[in-house]
DNA sequence: GGGGTGACGCGTC
DNA sequence: CGACGCGCCACCC
């Protein structure tokens, strides 16, 4: 029934490692592709609880304006827009440029 | 079972 | 443009 709720960390986790090299998705989008995007909220909570940065790039996931979390688990804002920038993605004062880099791909796999 | 919290999103003022 | 508030859902105590 509603127990399908137990899996949406998981579930969460596995869509933010989906999360190609060089792009970037927001957390409602994630949270449409995890099933419900008032889930929004509960993608924050579920990444702040990872407990992999490695295996989960969390730092990958920004806000609907392409900011990066100001309370990032693994260093801060800081630290997330280094690994940003390893990957390839031009962060400017801690912004994405989400019409350049944000995965779209996941959008249109959700239809 | 009840209450508070949060790495959001969106409408309003 | 910035600040504020509400809703939404899952988690912890």
């Amino acid at each position: 029934m509603k127990s399908a709720n137990r899996g949406t960390f998981e579930t969460i986790y596995e869509i933010v490692r989906r999360i190609p090299k060089g792009q970037v998705a927001t957390y409602g989008q994630i949270a449409a592709l995890a099933g419900n995007r008032r889930l929004a909220r509960v993608v924050g909570y579920a990444l702040h609880a990872n407990p992999d940065g490695d295996l989960t790039p969390c730092y990958r996931v920004v806000n609907r304006e392409g900011r990066v979390s100001k309370a990032f688990v693994f260093g801060g804002e800081n630290r997330q827009i280094a690994l940003l920038r390893a990957d390839g993605i031009e962060v400017k004062d801690g912004v994405v440029d989400l019409s350049r880099y944000q995965w779209k791909e996941g959008l249109h796999h959700l239809f």
